[in-house]
RNA sequence: GCCCCCGUAGCCCAACCGGCAGAGGCAGACGACUUAAAAUCGUCACAGUGAGGGUUCAAAUCCCUCCGGGGGCACCA
């Protein structure tokens, strides 16, 4: 609190303010009333409204809420309120993302029982959204680390496994050093954990996946259908995460071994380019072959694997390292001409991806020619990038003849990746790349060689994790190691209590170590056995979740069809763009493995998503820690309504907000300002509008038509420039127009309340009872414009011409084309204007515009 | 390196299917009220749309090139 500046008089001007817009006052009144009133609850069987799902990515409880929540769920509750107004009931839920690393710390770091820590955070987030007016349906809170619903966690993990779509494998995966555990690709950040941002290393472990590249397709094509409902950066980085490539695979046979290896590749049109093979490393594939190479070679191979191995992602994804690799002392043979290719390995070609192996065409591909020229190996060009090929084989444009010598990758270093013409190609001479791709793929099919094929950048999802603040894995294993899934009637696994367990990361799960926890019976055979000792990552409890809101209670199933039918998929989702990927990529999954178990029909969960802005002070983030405005401190200051607005009215909600740009103190004084005008009203409810003054009725009317579009399509910003108008256009009708008696003002100052309600609840409620209704406006029906009132008495036209402006007139709104041009050629300015020159033409669009085009 | 989005008054932002560049706000100037100030009410000014070219009767809007800012991808065959 800054010190008063003159006493007397500032403390004056408090109690005077005080009597008039008490924000503090309103908020504290109108919290008791709606706890009374609960107007936001769905759970009534006998509404008959027209339902809207519109949800917020649920919060993780860390602390008390900041202004990244406080814009979203600004923009969540806009939405929400809008259709509510709108007489759709509206299911508006709210949750915690509860379980998670950040309890588990605090439990090392502070001696907190996860648990406490956990649930003391979200008793005060839920404080702070109470006072925000989050319209929320406080009945169908969830917690995700509630045994309630991480049972149906577990149960979706076993539907998972039944459909062959959980399963284990060995595999070298992304391990946190930091935290001591693994984590999904996702999940790495440029070789960093995203959460804590330490470098991320290599690890080969077994582990539970999700396999989620047996849904790459759909995942990938389905985006379409949300072409225009999401940002199309979020659409963008998905496809760029799916990374679908096209392409053939190719079998080349190993000489001294009867399996081929197989390779995938997007250019098969240069198979006769090429000179080597390489394979990954860290693959099965390249210890099988070093198997049957002399012991120098295997000594070699070895050490070179252990170099790769010691690399972190950061530094193999160094595309401007020097090339590394080691010959295997094998040979494969080239299927379409009978080539014998060394095999290669080396740290360029990744064991994950296509299949861990490559044919190398060094002349038209620049990783394979960096390799080629460090290692001496044959570079032989069969696409001639001068030439331009059109149609199958008609060649059209030999002359732009470049000397080949100055292209020539094995001397330049740069490898021809253009479009050209093939040669050295025998049936492929001639043509053009694509004609060449279809040709090689039919030659490979034809010989059984190879066939086209597709590869993809994603990889499965990691699900387990080696910490104990989450969904324990309903897996038992038997003494033989056999897999045992938990049945269903034992659910949910419950974690057991923290006390007494060792909490800190050593790269096993604790849980290993909760002796009467992990030692069961086998189900089966009764015999001694394990439980899982690993969790699940909290990915897999925000994958669903949003079916549980349907009915979070329900304790026979983790969702009701009949009540998924009737809300879901939902209408409009909100939350940050950091979920781009991880979150809406593997709900987008589950929904489409739950629809094909037949629990859900439809495919995609968010029908449109909206990803706020980020709020930024001083350039960066608004933190408490910087020095900079905090949430809590902005609402202590100016309430919540004011903050609500200001961060509405900002801009649009996709662009970041300047906390500098913005004036929380202005929006306060705006809230006084249609505030008061509540008061001006001296007519009782039920005055006729009709009487009214029309001026003033077709601006209202005006805005109850334009209001709805723009809502829509979430331009909240023009929303509340609207409002403002509309409260400037009343004030003056109440000061120097027809007076505060005049039915036609009541009749603005309730739209402009309506409006109000969706960004400023507490103002509006204080608003709605000042003209003589009960509570509360949140349900209030939002009025039809009269169409009658939409036509102006009068427009303006403007007479242009060639394009210049030279004369406006009043025009009626339905004069006609032939009229307007026979006005607009009379006019002096015009007759000036065109002076001797003839009239080429006149565009008239009535009544708005006349356009005369001399010659 | 490749791909996407955005550049409008001093600042934040509007502008429908191409049709008068301005809805709203901040900051500013002036006036009314006041002994004075705050608060309130009112009035006003400010850009030709990042630059250049093209299409069109007409371009902030469509196309091309460049500049500036933001984001995504990048050893994925």
């Amino acid at each position: 609190m800054k010190p008063a500046q003159r006493g007397i008089s500032v403390a004056d001007q408090k109690v005077k303010d005080a009597q008039e817009f008490d924000f503090a006052k309103i908020q504290e009144k109108w919290q008791t009333i709606w706890e009374e009133l609960e107007p936001f609850s769905t759970s009534n069987p006998e509404d008959k409204r027209p339902h809207k799902y519109v949800l917020d990515m649920f919060p993780y409880p860390s602390g008390d809420l900041h202004m990244g929540h406080a814009e979203a769920y600004a923009f969540g509750d806009i939405v929400a309120r809008y259709w509510r107004l709108q007489g759709f009931n509206v299911l508006h839920p709210i949750g915690w993302d509860s379980f998670g690393l950040p309890a588990e710390n605090a439990a090392i770091e502070r001696g907190v029982d996860p648990r406490k820590w956990t649930y003391d955070n979200i008793a005060q987030q839920k404080r702070s959204m109470k006072l925000y007016a989050t319209s929320f349906d406080w009945d169908r809170v969830l917690h995700t680390s509630d045994p309630e619903y991480y049972k149906w966690n577990q149960w979706l993990f076993l539907k998972m496994y039944e459909r062959g779509l959980a399963y284990r494998k060995d595999s070298w995966v992304n391990w946190c050093p930091k935290d001591q555990t693994v984590l999904a690709n996702e999940q790495v950040e440029d070789g960093l954990c995203e959460r804590c941002g330490t470098v991320a290393i290599k690890k080969k472990l077994t582990q539970w996946y999700f396999k989620i590249t047996d849904y790459a397709d759909r995942l990938l094509d389905d985006l379409n259908q949300l072409e225009g409902s999401w940002p199309a950066k979020v659409l963008t980085m998905q496809r760029n995460w799916i990374g679908r490539s096209n392409g053939a695979d190719v079998y080349f046979r190993v000489e001294g071994q009867s399996e081929p290896i197989t390779v995938f590749t997007t250019r098969p049109d240069t198979l006769f380019g090429a000179t080597f093979m390489v394979v990954a490393p860290d693959s099965d594939l390249a210890a099988e072959l070093v198997a049957g190479a002399d012991s120098q070679t295997q000594e070699a191979f070895a050490r070179y694997l252990t170099e790769v191995q010691k690399k972190t992602e950061i530094e193999r994804q160094d595309a401007g390292r020097e090339k590394t690799g080691v010959f295997l002392g094998r040979y494969a043979i080239n299927p379409v001409n009978g080539e014998k290719v060394p095999i290669w390995s080396a740290d360029y070609v990744l064991a994950d991806y296509g299949h861990g192996a490559i044919m190398a065409v060094p002349a038209h591909d620049q990783r394979d020619l960096d390799f080629a020229r460090k290692f001496g190996l044959p570079i032989r060009v069969v696409v001639d990038t001068t030439a331009t090929v059109t149609g199958a084989i008609t060649v059209v444009d030999e002359s732009a003849s470049v000397d080949f010598e100055s292209i020539n990758p094995e001397t330049t270093g740069i490898a021809l990746v253009g479009e050209g013409r093939m040669l050295n190609s025998g049936p492929l001479d001639g043509l053009s790349k694509q004609n060449a791709i279809s040709k090689m793929i039919e030659i490979l099919e034809k010989g059984g060689n190879g066939k086209a094929a597709r590869a993809y950048r994603l990889r499965d999802w990691l699900i387990s994790r080696q910490r104990y603040w989450g969904t324990p894995i309903p897996i038992i294993h038997g003494s033989n190691g056999e897999l045992i899934p938990v049945p269903e009637d034992q659910l949910p696994i419950v974690l057991p209590e923290s006390e007494g367990l060792d909490l800190t990361p050593r790269g096993t799960s604790p849980l290993g170590g909760a002796e009467a926890w992990v030692n069961v019976t086998n189900p089966i055979d009764g015999s001694p056995a394990k439980r899982d000792p690993d969790t699940m990552d909290t990915f897999v409890d925000s994958s669903w979740y949003f079916l549980r809101y349907l009915d979070p209670n329900d304790d026979t199933k983790a969702f009701d069809p009949a009540e998924v039918e009737k809300w879901a998929p939902v209408d409009q989702y909100v939350g940050g763009v950091e979920h781009a990927i991880l979150h809406l990529l593997y709900a987008r999954f589950i929904t489409k493995a739950l629809f094909d178990m037949g629990y859900l029909t439809f495919t995609e969960p968010f029908s449109a998503l909206l990803n706020q802005g980020m709020v930024l002070s001083g350039g960066s983030k608004m933190s408490k820690r910087k020095g900079g405005v905090s949430f809590s401190d902005e609402v202590r200051t100016h309430g919540v309504d004011a903050i609500r607005l200001t961060l509405a009215f900002a801009g649009p909600p996709e662009d970041a907000i300047n906390w500098e740009d913005v004036s929380p103190a202005a929006s306060l004084k705006f809230l006084a300002r249609a505030w008061r005008l509540s008061d001006d009203v001296t007519s009782k409810p039920g005055a006729l509008w009709k009487d009214g003054d029309t001026s003033l009725r077709r601006h209202t009317h005006r805005f109850l038509a334009d209001v709805p579009g723009l809502a829509e399509s979430l331009k909240f910003n023009v929303v509340i420039a609207r409002i403002m108008d509309l409260v400037n256009v009343t004030r003056k009708a109440i000061d120097t127009g027809p007076g505060g008696a005049d039915p036609a003002v009541r009749e603005a100052v309730e739209v402009v309340t309506m409006a109000l309600s969706m960004f400023a609840p507490y103002t509006a409620e204080d608003m709605w009872q000042k003209l003589g209704y009960e509570p509360t406006v949140a349900l209030a029906s939002w009025r039809k414009a009269d169409p009658t009132l939409l036509i102006e008495e009068s427009v303006v036209c403007v007479v242009q011409v060639d394009g210049k402006l030279r004369e406006r007139i009043e025009v009626s709104p339905l004069a006609g084309a032939d009229a307007l041009e026979k006005t607009a050629l009379e006019l002096p300015g015009v007759i000036r204007a065109v002076g001797d020159r003839k009239i080429a033409r006149v565009i008239v669009k009535a009544p708005r515009l006349v356009n005369v085009v001399t010659e």
